[in-house]
DNA sequence: AAACCATCCGGGATAATTTCCCGGTTTCAT
DNA sequence: ATGAAACCGGGAAATTATCCCGGATGGTTT
């Protein structure tokens, strides 16, 4: 609805062209790299994985892109993700409308512009790491995990993404390696606090 | 910034007059009160309250008003207090843009318009006591579940409990049989959701 | 072009855990 | 007293986790 909502404002208000109206990582990536739009407005939180995925994954085809990230929820290490995959606009849902409607002219203009909620939330989230290391998962350990979290099995998981139940368990412990976890809940609360599954 | 894109959608291609516009519980029982309006779109969560306090509080002195509820969060207890209130329509944000539009025409024609996704909710919900009421888990289960949600493992837990290790395990076996639950992540998920642990 | 590196996929062997089935004990209410 | 439920734990089989290995791929550096 929002994404809806959100497509009225750019055609009509803002008068600018809409290239493309999407609800799934899988569809917004055909559609980015098919149009190779100016600006790309994504929510964070997909159904089938992170906003975040696409800048990684189209990022370094569309040179001439911008993207300008919305969430709903506030979670610092969601903004501090955005700053370090270069993302150019960060903002919350809960921000006024004519906040977006800024964020889409300054980013359009080739600025920067993260919403004063979210410089909060970056802040505090740099005081609040002060020593914590950075963890960067590759997009496979990323699946796995999801699904594990999810309560697949790993045998289900392994057909699920067409993998040997082998493979996926080898990306268990890579996981439980890399984030320093032993334990199945400890991986579940892992990825509830940093948001690739959604809390029950 | 959805109240004020819904703003638009109201106003601008609706065709209907905006009688207020209001951020929080005590501006939006001003504002029913002075206005009287034929329909209230009301957000579930709102910065000073819940939406549901607007129908207790205005709702006895508004008999000509109807209350449409729109909510970003996925929990059934929220449409079945709603539907308990007598709430006309419910909405969920993720629903489709074309939804929210019919819930808007037939709640002011009269009709009672709950979305799909929230009647599913509703479902589950009822599903759900169903099964909490019929399952009553016994002290040393909820010990056990407690423990192994939070990320010990079977033989920490035994030692922290008094226990045998296989005490433990076939106290697991037990939990997963009586919740209908096979995996980890859903005892954890399980956990979370029934308040026996605090979400991480 | 070649060397390199990270990632990805999966096999083999061994250790650990989970599951199923079992019997014994305690407690408590009928 | 007696039956039901909870509690505790053993034994054996099934499943899963862990460690170690090599091959394949794609991108980067030299």
């Amino acid at each position: 609805m929002v994404r809806q909502l959100l497509a009225h404002l750019v055609r009509d208000e803002l008068g600018l062209t809409l290239a493309a109206d999407c609800t799934t990582v899988a569809e917004g990536l055909a559609a980015l790299l098919r149009e190779k739009p100016d600006l790309a407005i994504i929510d964070w939180m997909l159904p089938d994985g992170r906003g975040f995925d696409l800048v990684r994954l189209a990022g370094p085809k569309l040179a001439r892109t911008r993207w300008l990230f919305m969430s709903s929820n506030e979670q610092g290490h969601l903004v501090r993700e955005a700053v370090s995959l270069g993302v150019h606009g960060f903002v919350m849902k809960r921000s006024e409308l004519s906040t977006l409607r800024t964020a889409i002219t300054r980013v359009l203009a080739g600025e920067k512009f993260y919403c004063p909620d979210s410089s909060r939330l970056l802040i505090e989230k740099m005081v609040d790491e002060g020593r914590t290391v950075a963890v960067n998962l590759t997009p496979r350990e990323r699946d796995v995990l999801r699904g594990f979290a999810r309560g697949d099995n790993p045998k289900v998981l392994a057909s699920r993404l067409g993998l040997s139940t082998k493979t996926v368990q080898n990306h268990l412990v890579m996981l439980k390696d890399k984030l320093g976890l032993h334990e199945p809940a400890e991986l579940v609360h892992y990825a509830i606090k940093h948001g690739h599954i959604e809390a029950p």
